[in-house]
DNA sequence: ACGATTGATGAAAACCTTTACATCAATGAT
DNA sequence: ATCATTGATGTAAAGGTTTTCATCAATCGT
């Protein structure tokens, strides 16, 4: 159809009359060829519109120099910066990246998987918190150079690059503190997942640290999603044990705390303070805007990548987990306890 | 490193006792092969682990299967619903896609372009509403299959699939007038942008239809961001000039509003009416829940997937333009006037 | 002045497929 | 019984690179 025969390697050798070797050496080892004939080459492919064909090129040196992101859902408000992070890396040591939409469904899983296997792609940035499926089947397979990020994977072999959750929580909880909230609740509850249990774990410590107990009527569960922040604020009114602050599990689940105080007709933060994770965009759109703790996505995204590529050029990884600290945003949503 | 030397066709055709023609056939054309024979050669792929070389493959068939999806933003709130539409319909024509985060950045677009020129992707899908970098220099070059989503691009030989915005924004503003409005204002006006400008057209002729003089007082510009959407509420405020109802060109627009008139403690929808346009993902969380225009995204996504798909195949686009009707939905940030 | 070293280049193999063409056996028609 | 047709399979070429190895000229050290 529209192949219009894109000029080749052959046609740029021919029109600088010089031998196809020549030709792949002046534009990958340049100073491995004479200046002058370097000129020719470069001058013939100008003339030509040459570009590499990227699939000969990885057919032969067996690595396509792409890197493949497996995301559950490119909607998540934590992606999207992270992936900027990524890029931004792999670009600059030239990958390319690709990215997988799974929907956390198994084929669609799958599916990605066989860019891997067939050499599409040489490594694999986890967004998904899990091996990928065809992996999980048989142990025996060798795994793919890959690394995880956003969420951690429960095979311990697979390094991650995340944010400290548990000192993050802990920090955003003593600052509940700091404003003279004494009952203070968790909103977000989920022991199987790793970034809710670390929250938890992070509250959980800061309150023993400042000699408060925990009143368990508190700890509400939730997966963090906005509905259920609402559903879990709304249980506290069924259970009639209300605390002064909020620190949900993230800013997806305050909001839904919001909401449903809002819906109450509470003027916030004056009666309810509420604390947020992860510094979302539309946090500070909120009203009131969310005071929480900003994840550094675009520093996260970077290191993973640098991580990865660390390891397909040979390298061990340096850790298995590599964790920056959270930043506390203080914006309107927290206020002193009266 | 990594490479366990991964089997190939003559490990399968030599372990099935045929020849690598024979393999390739039981691939790709079953039927061209004698049922026993198809019968060893899977037995033999399920030992090997045989899965065939994409690189050689798109080598020798001189394409990909692949599409570049080419978006200046994958946060957009737009996007990923687009791109599951998108997804889905590839992946049930035997394509992949590839997402190219432009970030509106020219060296970007030209980064990404390579993959077209190396035949990494076959077609291009692009959210960006400009004709990728590379090619807008010079107008000789043949341009790839190429279909654009989300905002149309100024060449007209690139077919849209897309919303009809003037449709959609006449249905919004009949909405509002049927609710006894009639001082509406329109809050996003940018001549330069296809989408709001057909939207703000759409916005006159229902006025116009409804015998209502347009107040230009009352039209107020905004590229579409929320804090666009803050500044020209703002500005309704300074000019003194209000309206009953505001129609924003987009919910980001008319969140900015929200935001502007809940500072100012304004009774929503009481005292103000508000309608966004996309229906994206919190319109439903703000509050006042956001009535507005919903796109159907994923639809979109499918139809551009196989138009694209089509045009790869040698089929003239049926039409260069292909537009989906906008649904209204009504929440709560729309009253009957007082 | 001569052999050894260096530097630039070319020939050809290898990477792994798909597919046009050839081959061969079996079937069908006369 | 013979010839044409069909169906299944194999052989080999082609697709565009990179890279090893060989070649050759020029430089260097003595």
């Amino acid at each position: 159809m529209q192949q219009q025969k894109l000029a080749t390697i052959e046609d740029v050798a021919a029109l600088a009359g010089v031998s196809i070797a020549t030709v792949s050496r002046a534009i990958n080892e340049p100073t491995k060829v004479a200046d002058a004939t370097r000129r020719k080459v470069t001058d013939a492919i100008a003339r030509t519109g040459y570009t590499t064909n990227a699939m000969a090129r990885s057919l032969r040196m067996r690595r396509s120099n792409m890197i493949l992101i497996l995301a559950p859902d490119v909607g998540d408000p934590n992606f999207s910066n992270i992936l900027v992070g990524l890029e931004t890396e792999a670009s600059k040591r030239g990958y390319g990246v690709l990215i997988g939409n799974t929907q956390n469904d198994a084929s669609r899983e799958a599916d990605y998987l066989r860019f891997i296997s067939s050499n599409q792609a040489d490594g694999l940035i986890l967004f998904t918190g899990h091996l990928p499926f065809g992996f999980r089947q048989d142990g025996e397979t060798r795994l793919p150079p890959m690394v995880a990020v956003n969420e951690p994977v429960p095979d311990a072999s697979v390094p991650y690059v995340g944010v400290d959750n548990l000192e993050g929580a802990r920090v955003a909880t003593e600052h509940l503190i700091s404003q003279g909230h004494r009952r203070i609740a968790f909103l977000g509850r989920a022991p199987g997942r790793e970034v809710n249990r670390l929250r938890e774990e992070g509250y959980r410590r800061a309150l023993a640290g400042a000699g408060i107990d925990l009143d368990a009527r508190l700890v509400i569960d939730g997966e963090g999603t906005t509905e259920s922040g609402r559903a879990a604020a709304e249980l506290m009114f069924v259970r009639d044990a209300l605390p002064t602050a909020f620190l949900c599990v993230n800013d997806a689940t305050a909001l839904g705390v919001i909401i449903a105080l809002s819906a109450r007709h509470y003027d916030l933060p004056r009666q309810f303070s509420i604390m947020g994770f992860d510094d979302i965009s539309f946090a500070s759109f909120v009203s009131p805007s969310l005071t929480t703790m900003k994840q550094p996505r675009h520093k996260i995204g970077e290191a993973a990548m640098e991580m990865l590529l660390g390891l397909l050029s040979g390298e061990a990884p340096s850790q298995q987990k590599v964790l920056f600290r959270a930043e506390l945003i203080v914006r309107n949503s927290v206020a002193r306890v009266r």
